[in-house]
DNA sequence: CGACCCATTGAATATAGTCAACCCGGGTGG
DNA sequence: CCACCCGGGTTGACTATATTCAATGGGTCG
């Protein structure tokens, strides 16, 4: 049941949405929750699968993926953190992407049957949760606008930009510098860059002295030139002002 | 209040998650609603807005889009006839895209609070109405697959299967044609290719015996070869077994 | 040590973008 | 009534961004 900081993290995201009550914090915290440890790049939950369960990642990067007809991968979104991947299950039954580890991973899966009652009970906490995935869907469209319209550099800066300031947001980053163990061809994958053009633009914008980043670790070098690259505008995100605050 | 048409499009949508008591009929049929006519690639709200209302598409299409630093334009969906394409701004306040209309339109605006009263007395209206921005979500990441790893051809092939058969859920094609009031240059903008590609795109469709395409009617000439083409697999529109029958 | 993954780089190629021109139909105004 | 204009579609020619192919080096882990 894991008060050790599982709990919290639900708490803390509907928290930032909405004051909540004792009772609520209660509700929350007392989530019956089954914590697994899961290997990096292994499948959580497959598409065309019924999840009985929804997914908090607690700590660890996970990232869900669809292939297409000639084995491509498109990385549809990185999660950190805090983060319910597959809230979605919750109303739409089976499965249309792969959910998996990004880095070893652990998660909290809490039975749908428990988001459902708690969620029956506090509307507050219903909002918080639709909120969530409606934040997500708002990370899908930049991500869109991202691949349509942005060169591979440009797109390569606002994905860096994007990943730190979510870090930042659930506290996981220092002023310039974070935790960023994901290769170039995942990169590669989540931008729809091959991985060999994913390397030149990362060499590109080393070269520029704008970030560092090896495969550990992602350094801000200068963020003020890095989000004027990349067309960065923190307004999808959604943040709350507090989180907002924490811009390095 | 329009219930010729105007709040059974609602009904019809809840409808078709959760058996409607009475109660919620009625309730979601005398939903106090403001039908307006909105002129062709008239904005109807803008990125940085507050709505206070939602807007459902009673008739023509709308469309959702951002613009990039140097000018360029990014579709992210093109909602028809059914769709509630603002709905997120129930719980996300300040709009991250635009709304505008791609042909004349009738919406119908219901204000917030009359949403959140009715989904409050009615979870499953709630259910229902999350659900509807969680298909919205799954279209946007079918999007990223499409304009991140398919080639121009099979994204021109995808966008149409996709289109049809959404407008064929609402009822709005026949076996094998629909109205289909877009132009090359918004497809274009919603696939992340340039206008003169798209046309070599659909002139490809159209000398292979396809489709036709005139930028008023849509005709499919032959759906298997096309959704085989455009590697298009309708599981991510998450459409329930009787509108799946109507596959073409 | 060898296998493997990841990063890196050069060279050739391809897909898609840009530029520019032309056509057509419909609406407008002289 | 016709000339003009404008938006959308169409096409050719050239260019550029990004992919593919291929090869290398550096770690890490059995």
């Amino acid at each position: 049941m894991g008060d050790d900081g599982a709990g919290n993290l639900l708490v803390r995201k509907v928290a930032s949405v909405a004051k909540l009550s004792a009772e609520e914090r209660h509700a929350l915290e007392n989530l019956p929750m089954a914590v697994r440890a899961i290997p990096a790049r292994q499948d959580i939950v497959r598409i065309g699968d019924r999840p009985t369960h929804c997914c908090l990642v607690l700590s660890g990067f996970a990232f869900r993926y669809k292939l297409v007809g000639d084995g491509r991968r498109q990385i549809l979104n990185v999660h950190v953190p805090g983060d319910i991947p597959d809230l979605q299950s919750l109303h739409l039954p089976v499965l249309d992407h792969n959910l998996a580890a990004l880095t070893p991973l652990t998660a909290g899966f809490i039975h749908h049957d428990a988001v459902h009652e708690v969620s029956a009970r506090f509307p507050r906490i219903t909002g918080a949760l639709w909120r969530d995935t409606l934040v997500d869907a708002a990370i899908l469209r930049e991500r869109i606008v991202s691949i349509g319209q942005r060169d591979g550099l440009t797109r390569t800066a606002h994905f860096l930009c994007e990943i730190f300031m979510r870090l930042a947001a659930v506290g996981l980053a220092s002023d310039r510098a974070t935790a960023m163990p994901i290769t170039q061809v995942e990169i590669a994958d989540a931008l729809g860059l091959s991985p060999v053009h994913m390397n030149r633009m990362v060499r590109e914008l080393r070269e520029r002295r704008l970030v560092t980043l090896d495969g550990q670790r992602l350094e801000i070098l200068d963020w003020d030139a890095l989000a004027r690259l990349g067309d960065f505008d923190p307004t999808f995100l959604h943040l709350d002002p507090g989180d907002r605050a924490r811009r390095p």
